[in-house]
DNA sequence: CAGCTGACAATAA
DNA sequence: GTTATTGCCAGCT
């Protein structure tokens, strides 16, 4: 596949996430390669479109927060979509990291 | 063509 | 411990 841009490889990765895992902006950025383009992932995740299933409620702040309130129509949506999918939350509101972290099990794309 | 924006992250105070 | 500032890269105006 060609470069279409940024996006197709975030789209990409992101749509290997499993479920019950969550994966943050930086990682995916870091495995792009562009550990500093956290942004454009997130920008990437803002104009994802719905074509591509794209489950970005899996996609968190490296803070274990979630995303912004104005994003997905409502962090408590979200949240409820991770418990749903075996993701343990802290008394905090933020995802458990250390435990739902995912990793790359695919070697190329 | 130049500048602005942005679903983040890391560092400084 | 929190709050403020800078960096970063791709897309938009």
């Amino acid at each position: 596949m060609m470069m279409e841009g940024f996006f197709e490889q975030v789209y990409r990765l992101v749509s290997q996430i499993p479920a019950g895992r969550v994966a943050t902006y930086g990682q995916i950025a870091s495995l792009l390669g562009r550990p500093k383009s956290a942004k454009i992932v997130g920008w990437a995740m803002r104009s994802a479109p719905s074509d591509r299933r794209l489950p970005c409620h899996r996609v968190i702040k490296k803070t274990g927060r979630l995303a912004p309130e104005y994003a997905f129509g409502g962090s408590e949506n979200q949240r409820m979509l991770l418990e749903n999918e075996g993701v343990t939350f802290k008394a905090d509101g933020s995802v458990d990291l250390a435990r739902h972290r995912w990793e790359i099990t695919r070697d190329k794309f």
